[in-house]
DNA sequence: GGCCGTTTGTGATTGCGCTCACAAGCGCCT
DNA sequence: AGGCGCTTGTGAGCGCAATCACAAACGGCC
């Protein structure tokens, strides 16, 4: 267990409780147990103590964990101890909301640049910034020593996006456009996308009113249908 | 196999798949195999294939999947068959981006009305539609059948946006506050948080660095300290 | 009509992550 | 100083998901 590479499932959940953890500090809380930061978490806190445990031992048995010390050792496992710049590409409708959001700031994610290919776009100013042109990113990220590219153009140019991305040298990709994207696999790429997450909650609710159906007696002709074929 | 109960992982590919067969009808693609879906939607062959037999088998041995056809039952089984009415609460930076998207309506989800508890918001347009009064949900979701909440107010403020839109009736919730949201078990509750993934992009990225350090065969502190403790 | 190349559908296997359960360790109280 | 209650850290077991590997099935061609 003393073993270096923490399992991914576990660094997913460590920001989760960074931000616990910080909402603690500020309504004056010293010291937290693994049960009350799995709660505050909303996960079980046998995952918390095993987690936590990657880290090193820094819980005091019949005790708990010291918040504040905790809170600097996650954020230094997560590489927050340094601040990032990030370069938004396609400042449309959502890279402008992104560009005003004060929540990246303050967790040491500094929006360095936002560039465009939209010739009415180059030059206009967004949230204390201007729209920069999308042809001179590879100087920009170089100058900036900008190290995450968030993309949020349309579909169709977000692949032209990433390759540049990438060989401006940029190793940390966040994905916003509804598409897969290909990059080497020395870049990291996350994705987020908001039309899958509505069609998992759509498959959910339409299970969930099925249920309701069968409850009140009714036969579903879709669940006879199907029981019917062999 | 044959039984109900579509594992929860591939429930998250099957609006995936859909969307790279979508893709492929516009391309003017019949028929395609299990291998060609994999790499447009950026997964192995195998789990494409054994995702797909939990809907029935739906392709054709040595020729491969009718793309509308498997179109169809996707959708079907993603309750895509029919429209979701979505509401939108808070309507600052994001929920106006949110409200501004194209994409949600082309995927069968409809905003069908925008929410917030700003006395200046209220009244006021945003895309063809005007900002009503927080106070007011339970009548609007119960008026115009809203199944889905999207919840983008202040971190502050979500647990109670939740609250309410759960006890006007809501049981699928997307929340982009960064915050953990309390919901009854019958409510499906997914989350969108763009700073967790910035974090984990972090962590991988700040592990890259000082691997690279390392090759360059300069000795980490960090490490080092690591090392010694016992 | 039979053979051949192709691709599906699925048992078998492996691996990862989650949960349980409890010994070990700590602080506090007497 | 010793006992007690509380909480951590972690081995063990379990379940789900990913991957492998191949028999079964299909279309087309000779
Ligand atoms: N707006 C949302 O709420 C929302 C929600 C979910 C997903 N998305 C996705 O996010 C992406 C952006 O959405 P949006 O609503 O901001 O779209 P948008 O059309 O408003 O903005 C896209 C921007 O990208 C720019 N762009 C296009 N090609 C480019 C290129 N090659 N290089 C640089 N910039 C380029 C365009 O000029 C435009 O400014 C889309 O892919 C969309 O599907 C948006
Ligand atoms: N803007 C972004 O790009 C971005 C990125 C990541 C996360 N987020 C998160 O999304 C949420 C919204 O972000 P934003 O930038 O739009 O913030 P914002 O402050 O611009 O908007 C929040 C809106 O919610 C409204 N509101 C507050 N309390 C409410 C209540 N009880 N009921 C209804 N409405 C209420 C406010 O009046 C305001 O209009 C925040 O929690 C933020 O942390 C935003």
């Amino acid at each position: 267990m003393r073993e270096r590479a923490i399992p991914e499932a576990t660094v997913a959940r460590l920001p989760l409780y960074l931000r616990s953890l910080v909402d603690m500090t500020e309504r004056g809380m010293q010291t937290i147990s693994s049960e009350g930061l799995a709660e505050a978490a909303g996960v079980n806190s046998a995952k918390v103590r095993k987690d936590l445990s990657y880290l090193g031992s820094y819980g005091t048995r019949g005790v708990g964990y010291d918040v504040e010390y905790l809170i600097y050792q996650i954020s230094r496992e997560l590489g927050l101890t340094q601040d990032w710049n990030c370069v938004i590409v396609g400042v449309g409708n959502l890279g402008r909301a992104l560009a005003n959001y004060r929540g990246f700031g303050e967790r040491g994610f500094r929006v360095s640049a936002l560039v465009d290919i939209d010739e009415t776009k180059i030059g206009k100013p967004v949230d204390s910034m201007v729209v920069e042109d999308f042809a001179d990113l590879e100087r920009i990220v170089k100058e900036r020593e900008i190290s995450i590219g968030i993309v949020a153009t349309t579909a169709a140019a977000a692949q032209d996006a990433a390759d540049r991305l990438v060989s401006a040298g940029v190793k940390s990709i966040l994905n916003f456009a509804p598409t897969v994207l290909q990059v080497p696999d020395d870049v990291s790429l996350r994705k987020v996308d908001l039309s899958i997450e509505l069609q998992i909650l759509s498959f959910y609710e339409q299970r969930k009113s099925a249920l309701e159906t069968v409850r009140r007696g009714k036969r579903l002709t879709a669940s006879a249908s199907k029981s019917t074929r062999p």
